[in-house]
RNA sequence: GCCCUUGUGGCGGAACGGCAGACGCUUCGGACUUAAAAUCCGAUGACCGAAAGGUCGUGCGGGUUCGAUUCCCGCCAAGGGCACCA
């Protein structure tokens, strides 16, 4: 019986589940061994099924994990189910089942899809967030979020008792802006000045003052904001949630809404968020994205006085901008607010005010979206105030409009329209002055008609004119603040994070409201705090979150007083923030984690997943990493050392043929050039339409195509053609969605990760083509006749999973031939360096080469067999496996020993060196690879080849790069 | 508009200063077979040539170098990210 590998693979997974071949040693067991954490980005477990592009990087980390096992190092491989989440609960909804039972029953396809592929997990670690034992940890750490502030001085989080001590000590005072800040007096100055108060004590606050201040200070915090409500999901989303003013799921229109939800206090991390990027090994368009992200702004706020305008105690008004240019203060010509500015309402003019309202709410009306989309023409209204700019007292008019966002720095900006281009079309639209304060460095007059945005040098402007702009920013803050008017600082586009949702299906928070909407934090003894059950989960289609609907669940009355609970929960990220903590010590119901296990195990040595997590899943894990750091409960400032993003798996190539613009002649095969240039040449175009899946569409393919002999096709001298070829994501509605359990039936879980894994780089984007996955097919077969001599179904040997190994008949105790025994060293070698790397396709190559040289062979030293089943088990495992124990091995071969390679034999005795004559190769010498270089020079100006292409000509130089090439220059 | 990534045969890709196209697919030819499948052997970048051999060739245009797919400068195209971010 040939090879089979339904019957094989299904063995040895049995075998290693019920041997637990993977499992992960105690620090202690594992005694002097390195260690190596190897994660996956769990899955959120759909009801669809895993897609092709899980086990892309599941294998990916499966091939490294057994790799390392067999060099003796003690490996952390485990897997798990991200299951809280929209999906689940939009599905349990349709179908009026309860989003427990589908995420079981999805959870359980799941696990039976990445067992099916042999993938390398200690299943006795596996984690689902959706359970409580995990979410209690969840709902721990929300707490610590809950009881922390953000220490600006110490650049850490710490408990929110250390900040009461201090305030109760006097160290700290608090401002008039509600801001903390050292007690002035502890160092030898006044808090008092003249007769107004400046700072207050703790003790001169009454309970509520104390309590808001001391709220206002977690890192989980409650606040009224404009959010992200989405009708259509029934929820708020973050930021980093919406796309383009549609929800990421779903692609539902997005409003902005003042909603008092549940923030988590990231922004405090932005510099040690974008600080610490350089510290890890990650690809340099990630970092950039978060980055970009972060969005770290340099410069300064500039307070702006309204003269005419007093607030309702008397004082007057001012208006802060922030400019990352401070350089071009002299020319600020006006000021824009955003029109949802807080100010607005009490400057504008009794003329203006009707136009402004209109304007206001036009563009209440409209979303971010199509805000966006008219961006080309700027529109805006005067509000007939004016501001007196700091710096020359002169008085500029005040404007609103919609290019200014309240949602980005102060939301009101000074506009300075020679050097903002925004600026310069507002001010060119409605007839602003424009004041050149900056020319360019080099000379040369900057272009006329848009603004100049670049640094030079300063000019018409006092104090900073013929200073460079850096230095004219450095002079205007310093300035600025001696006078009190503005001061230097530094603007993250990074938002702190909206950590509700209005669904039923997430962790609910361990939080009681009391009649004033203020929260008191369960205890963590009281964790966890279940969902409760409930038949009516549903939306209720307005703000309030299913849970309130939870009857009994809701009321808690503790002390005497009466609370009701928290009925957000938390968004599904929550989840996936720790989850590879938990994996260190799952069943711990003491701790998050044992301190020693993260010591030991953390940080994670290679992360691999899809990019698109970027800046949600991976942005967020590492704030909460963070502030588990700050507070003592893990030792590494970072979780995931190493990251490595798989590149996109698309569908299979799709041709196309459509008419040209002129409706002319058909449009056929291959890209754009290749054709155009083709159809010129009148040459073969391609010899394999029909193979490669092009569709003949009616006759007109045939109008452009003439078909050779054999099904090659030739275009005809004169039509012009063009083929589009190209490849998609994979989507339902195209239909071109691969179904990775029909891969696995028809040709094994080793084929298919061989496939996987020989389609190019883990990180290249690249089509999937079922018409290659048979090469991986023949590979796995071919090695199977190779080792065991079983040739076809029709010699009567039984073999397969269930039958007893017999032995193989192809083995031989005979020496290696020397040749054969250089090539194994050299793919010992290749094939362990490219594991390393993450580069699998030319790994497998070096096997492809390898067993094609055993084909070759009359029977097959156990020398050469036994290296080769081990280099192969990382990527074939069950094939390995089988033919291991065939091979009289009665253990699994899931620890042996890696091959070791002697690099006395990487070297040939004899080389083979090119010899070019200006760069072009002409001939090849073969030497003894002991030749010195007088030599070699002597034998390459002695062949016939050389000679011809240097005869008559005046050699100018020689050169031999040793091992490599000669090249000889003539003239 | 800004940032990042990628452009190599009919296809996926390899080489990443030194023999361009490893390896797989496809196609063609041969062996085996009553036949087919499977398997095995050979060929497969283009052009010229009967052959030996030669010329061209890594998106395009320059540059550095004895030598460039690889490094530098300037374009073009595709994909991704950000986007009125002050």
């Amino acid at each position: 019986m040939s090879y089979n590998f339904t019957a094989i693979e299904k063995k040895w997974q049995r075998y290693w589940l019920d041997n637990r071949s993977f499992r992960a040693l105690s620090p202690t067991e594992a005694g002097d061994r390195a260690k190596a954490y190897i994660l996956d980005m769990f899955p959120y477990p759909s009801g669809a099924g895993l897609h092709v592009g899980h086990p892309e990087g599941y294998t990916a980390t499966d091939i490294v994990s057994r790799y390392l096992r067999m060099k003796g190092v003690n490996v952390l491989h485990p897997m798990g189910w991200d299951a809280f989440g929209l999906p689940a609960e939009q599905y349990a909804i349709k179908t009026n089942t309860h989003p427990r039972q589908t995420t079981e029953a999805n959870i359980a396809n799941f696990r039976r899809q990445i067992q099916m592929l042999g993938l390398s997990y200690d299943w006795d670690r596996e984690v689902d967030t959706t359970d409580p034992n995990y979410y209690r940890w969840t709902q721990w750490i929300f707490l610590q979020l809950f009881n922390s502030y953000f220490d600006p001085i110490e650049n850490r989080a710490r408990s929110i008792k250390h900040l009461v001590q201090e305030l109760l000590n006097e160290n700290l005072v608090v401002a008039p802006d509600g801001e903390i800040r050292l007690n002035p007096t502890q160092e030898g100055l006044e808090r008092i000045a003249g007769e107004m108060r400046i700072e207050r004590l703790w003790r001169e606050l009454d309970a509520d003052e104390q309590r808001q201040l001391i709220d206002n200070q977690r890192l989980a915090y409650m606040d009224e904001i404009a959010v992200n409500w989405c009708e259509a999901l029934g929820t708020v989303l973050s930021n980093e949630e919406v796309i383009d003013g549609k929800s990421e799921v779903g692609g539902y229109p997005v409003q902005r809404r003042p909603m008092r939800q549940w923030m988590l206090r990231i922004t405090a991390y932005a510099q040690r968020l974008l600080d610490d990027l350089e510290t890890l090994q990650w690809p340099e368009s990630l970092k950039e994205m978060q980055r970009n992200w972060i969005g770290r702004s340099q410069g300064a706020r500039i307070d702006f006085d309204l003269p005419d305008h007093m607030d309702s105690d008397g004082e007057p008004l001012g208006l802060t901008v922030f400019t990352t240019r401070p350089d071009t203060l002299y020319g600020a010509t006006y000021l824009v607010l955003a029109p949802e500015h807080p100010l607005v309402d009490l400057i504008v003019s009794q003329e203006q005010r009707q136009s402004v309202r209109e304007y206001a709410a036009k563009v209440a009306g409209r979303s971010e979206r199509d805000r966006q989309a008219d961006s080309k023409e700027k529109t805006g209204v005067f509000t007939g105030a004016y501001a007196l700019n700091p710096i020359n007292e002169e008085k500029i008019p005040v404007w609103i409009a919609d290019y200014v966002l309240m949602g980005y720095g102060t939301g009101a900006i000074m506009a300075v329209a020679a050097h903002d281009q925004r600026d310069y079309e507002f001010a060119k639209r409605f007839d602003l002055p424009i004041r050149t304060v900056v020319r360019p460095a080099q000379g040369g007059a900057a272009a006329a008609d848009k603004a100049f945005v670049e640094e030079g040098i300063a000019c018409n402007s006092p104090i900073i004119d013929g200073l460079p702009s850096a230095e004219a920013s450095a002079k205007i803050i310093a300035t600025l603040e001696r006078e009190s008017t503005g001061r230097g600082m530094i603007h993250y586009k990074l938002r702190d994070w909206l950590f509700s949702r209005q669904r039923y299906w997430g962790e609910p928070f361990p939080i009681l409201l009391d009649e004033e909407g203020n929260a008191t934090a369960l205890d963590e003894s009281e964790l966890p705090l279940t969902l409760p059950q409930m038949s009516d989960f549903k939306p209720t289609g307005t703000p309030q979150p299913p849970l309130s609907k939870a009857g009994e669940w809701l009321q808690v009355t503790r002390d005497g007083k009466n609370y009701i609970r928290e009925t957000n929960t938390m968004p599904q990220w929550a989840g996936s923030c720790w989850y590879y903590l938990r994996y260190l010590d799952p069943k711990n119901t003491e701790r998050l984690v044992d301190p020693d296990l993260e010591r030991y195990w953390m940080p994670v040595d290679l992360y691999v997943g899809g990019v698109e997590h970027a800046v949600l899943h991976l942005l967020y894990a590492r704030f909460w990493h963070k502030v588990l750091f700050d507070l003592g409960q893990v030792s590494t400032p970072e979780p995931f050392a190493r990251l490595v993003n798989q590149g996109l798996i698309l569908g299979e190539m799709e041709y196309h043929l459509f008419e040209d613009e002129a409706g002319g002649p058909v449009s056929a095969a291959l890209v754009g050039d290749v054709a155009e240039e083709a159809s010129q040449s009148g040459r073969r175009l391609m010899g394999t339409l029909k193979s490669t899946g092009a569709k003949v569409i009616g006759k007109r393919i045939d109008e452009a195509l003439t078909q050779r002999g054999g099904g090659g096709f030739c275009l005809k001298s004169d039509e012009r053609i063009m083929l589009d070829a190209r490849s998609f994501k994979m989507s339902k509605s195209r239909g071109n969605v691969v179904n990775p359990d029909e891969i696995v039936r028809d040709y094994g879980a080793d084929t298919f990760r061989l496939y996987e894994m020989y389609m190019g780089p883990l990180e290249a984007q690249k089509p999937w083509n079922t018409r290659d996955i048979v090469g991986m097919s023949r590979f796995c077969a071919s090695v199977w006749r190779n080792l065991t001599g079983e040739r076809d179904p029709d010699d009567g040997q039984a073999s397969g999973g269930d039958q007893p190994a017999t032995a193989s008949n192809r083995i031989t105790d005979e020496p290696l031939a020397e040749a054969s025994r250089r090539q194994l060293h050299r793919a010992i070698k290749k094939v362990g360096e490219d594991i390393e790397n993450l580069r699998f396709n030319t790994a497998i190559a070096e096997l492809i080469k390898l067993n094609n040289q055993m084909t070759g062979m009359e029977s097959v030293p156990r020398e050469l067999a036994e290296p080769f089943v081990l280099l192969a088990a990382p990527f074939t495992p069950h094939l390995a496996e089988e033919l291991w124990q065939r091979l009289g091995h009665d253990q699994s071969l899931s620890r042996a020993t890696w091959p070791q390679y002697d690099s006395e034999l990487l070297a040939e005795p004899m080389m083979e060196i090119p010899v070019q004559v200006n760069g072009k190769l002409r001939d090849k010498l073969t030497l003894d690879a002991q030749t010195t270089e007088a030599d070699i020079l002597v034998a390459a100006l002695d062949s016939a080849k050389v000679r011809t292409w240097v005869e008559g000509k005046t050699i100018v130089k020689k050169l031999y790069v040793p091992g490599k090439l000669v090249n000889v220059v003539v003239r």
